[in-house]
DNA sequence: ACCATATGTTTAACATGTTCAGCGTTCCGG
DNA sequence: CCGGAACGCTGAACATGTTAAACATATGGT
């Protein structure tokens, strides 16, 4: 056993997890450290994380896609991915059309520069993956990417879970 | 097995690898579901996530920190890390002082209300950081904490790998 | 002592994250 | 039909991420 801390051992602190074994810490800092190894790839071709993200899922499918629909294969806020379609759209990578069933709906698809460039840049991303992956271990990484979202899944389970209490508290009253 | 894509196949992405199979995808979605869970008990004490991990890395030491040293601790930007001393230190919840030793250094330390607060805050993030590690497993937890500071490490030396052979090539011209 | 350089931190500028509000459409009950 | 609720998306406001530049102070060589 380690000795406790000294002028902080009458806090709430004295009970908390140390930082860096903390999950959301641990989470971040590996994410974080695998873009540093594609960011400068992609700037080299005038692109963020972001719209690299939007442009490989218009890629992965070759029909268009509401906004709805991109947003939750990207994993982006809707209006995030509102200001990201407004560039690309103005960098003509993309092109929107309105659903003719619905005029709600916006419909996106790569332009034919937009999948020239998905082309290009998409063989250098794997590069770097198959980098990391090497190193890392291929079962290895498998292994980890299964842990990840069965714990993404239960986070989501608990949240719906929480939400729920909230929402009988709420009507309780 | 799954029909190949139709009219993308003579294109780089027929070679991608899926996108929800890609590691960043699945830590972003592992962290951000998890951040879902402490967001709204932060949002309750008017707690930004990173303005928590500050408040919370000084509380961590029973002495002052030096801001290059908090931005390593809570893994924040230096620019970024600047505005949020800014608030903090405007609702008082952390002290400055300049270094004796080194006038471009500045120290921080909590002050006694935001100790209260960290005092106040810390068993609620416990309790939900529990919970979480009750549903997924206490050991599996851990073994997946190692895994990921592995992975982080693994890919830090890739990326000083990387900056090496460039920095080479810059020298070579 | 002086000056060029390095270092710690902040500013600036732009993109994104996050929450809430607003604007058109669509849907549905009466 | 019609009017309100629900829906899809965008706008606004503020905080943070990211990179580059600016600023002030330190340091070392001459």
């Amino acid at each position: 056993m380690s000795p406790a801390p000294r002028s902080t051992s009458a806090h709430a602190v004295a009970t908390m997890r140390p930082f860096t074994a903390s999950l959301p810490m641990a989470l971040l800092q590996a994410r974080e450290a695998a873009m540093k190894l594609f960011r400068p790839m992609l700037a080299d071709h005038d692109l963020s994380e972001q719209q690299w993200r939007v442009l490989r899922a218009l890629a992965a499918t070759d029909q268009a896609l509401e906004v709805g629909e991109l947003a939750e294969r990207t994993f982006l806020l809707a209006p995030s991915l509102s200001r990201i379609l407004a560039n690309l759209e103005g960098r003509r990578l993309v092109v929107r059309r309105t659903a003719r069933h619905d005029q709600r709906r916006s419909l996106i698809e790569l332009s034919r520069a937009g999948r020239t460039l998905v082309d290009r840049v998409g063989p250098l991303s794997e590069a770097i993956y198959n980098s990391i992956e090497a190193d890392f271990g291929s079962e290895r990484l498998a292994r980890l990417l299964d842990e990840l979202h069965d714990l993404a899944r239960l986070e989501a389970d608990l949240d719906a879970a929480l939400r729920r209490e909230a929402g009988e508290r709420e009507t309780a009253s």
